[in-house]
DNA sequence: AAACGATGTTAATAATTGTTAAGCAGGTGA
DNA sequence: TCACCTGCTTAACAATTATTAACATCGTTT
């Protein structure tokens, strides 16, 4: 399994460094943003497995980064690193989403047991990390190597994006597919125009999967995308 | 939704009976043990949701307990409550597989947060909670995956939202559906607009439901919504 | 009964998604 | 070099879904 990804937004020079090099020593792969602008540019562009936020940044600050992120992401953990200890501040962090709140100063390695408690939890469910490459669902053979769709005896040749967007919903079958996770996988950036041509090729999915009427995208409005079916073989 | 069960072993009177207290008034259903040997004995009878253990407990220590449990169950979360803050004794709390690790003095607040973000990552995949995906209900059959609901033959498209809140009544028949636990769930928001567009899908609701006048979604003045029905089949 | 707040209903508005086609860039063969 | 494909993006417009507004009705309290 690929390394787990952080996020790390933190304006202290000699704190961000510190955490980077070590989390990095851990194993883990960082980014390190000085600001909240910075960091939340950083989310839309990559799929992260872990934030870490300290909450007084500048620009923005980590609880309006982490309200942002989870009008549309509800899944990627947030963890929020402050020096202030008040009530308040740590109700507020849970409210908002986050899993769980340090206070400096803490030692690295209970930040480290904190961040691998939470990543334990959803590491399991990630199936974005697999590397399947064939799979049967309905009565069709996908092929994402080769970008082939096999029914019956019509086979279909597909595109590269065609088969990475297919390849994913393959991935989460009868289970939601993120419409900002598949973006940023496959167009490497959740933006408007991207959302635009995703949506582009849903559609010629929906034509290519037509002759199985058990086989379906469906929409999920506001999030994203489940291709369902009912007679699911593994594959 | 039956509501989560959480297992507390606790040996100081006092406040075992103040976390009882409150959390069963915050709706959790919990099982509160006075020793060690007690929670693991109850732990192995019944299925829990989330485990609260204070660490120094007679017969056997909740480091112990932990231990015990971790051997057959990778999966339900722990958490420490203790008095002590020692660095030592938390990184020992997360090396077992604890999920979080509370020092005494804590707010019953940050305590039941703490509490519901693990929850919340956990739920998803737990199938005993209730992943319930089919309902019947009268004469209808509800398909919340294909977002479909089929009256004899039948079969009208419900959108995402529908889909949400008529699932929510399903989870809740002939029970009270609350009004703002509704709207934290599906709007992520209790806020005064989103429960207006709540009251209009729940008439949207009302109008598919028209079908079967044995079925009816009663409104509960001041708290919520309950939707009812005489002849309810399990499905 | 009057006043108030909560809910019901319908319509207007806004946001998101579906679909088709036009543009654009890179590759290929004449 | 140029015409022609191919795949992807962007644009334009249609359709669907969700939210907000406006006003009617109901329930409760005084």
């Amino acid at each position: 399994m690929a390394s787990f990804k952080l996020l790390l937004v933190e304006d202290d020079p000699n704190l961000g460094q510190i955490l980077n090099e070590y989390l990095t020593l851990k194993g883990y792969t960082t980014t390190l943003c000085r600001d909240g602008e910075e960091g939340l540019s950083a989310f839309k562009r990559e799929q992260f497995d872990l934030c870490l936020f300290d909450i007084m940044l500048p620009k923005k600050d980590g609880f309006s980064m982490a309200k942002e992120i989870r009008k549309n992401d509800s899944v990627t953990p947030i963890i929020f690193l402050t020096a202030k200890s008040m009530k308040e501040d740590t109700i507020e962090g849970f409210k908002i989403g986050g899993d769980d709140y340090i206070t400096k100063p803490f030692s690295m390695e209970e930040l480290l047991l904190r961040i691998q408690a939470i990543l334990r939890r959803t590491a399991e469910k990630n199936p974005q990390i697999s590397d399947q490459k064939e799979f049967n669902f309905g009565s069709f053979h996908f092929d994402y190597d080769k970008q082939l769709l096999v029914h019956g005896n019509n086979q279909t040749k597909l595109t590269s994006k065609e088969s990475e967007l297919l390849r994913m919903l393959c991935l989460h079958l009868n289970q939601p597919l993120d419409r900002s996770t598949a973006l940023k996988i496959i167009w490497r950036d959740d933006s408007y125009f991207n959302a635009r041509s995703m949506d582009v090729y849903i559609a010629k999915l929906r034509k290519h999967l037509k002759p199985d009427p058990t086989v379906q995208i469906m929409t999920l409005h506001g999030s994203g995308f489940k291709l369902i079916t009912d007679a699911q073989i593994e594959g």
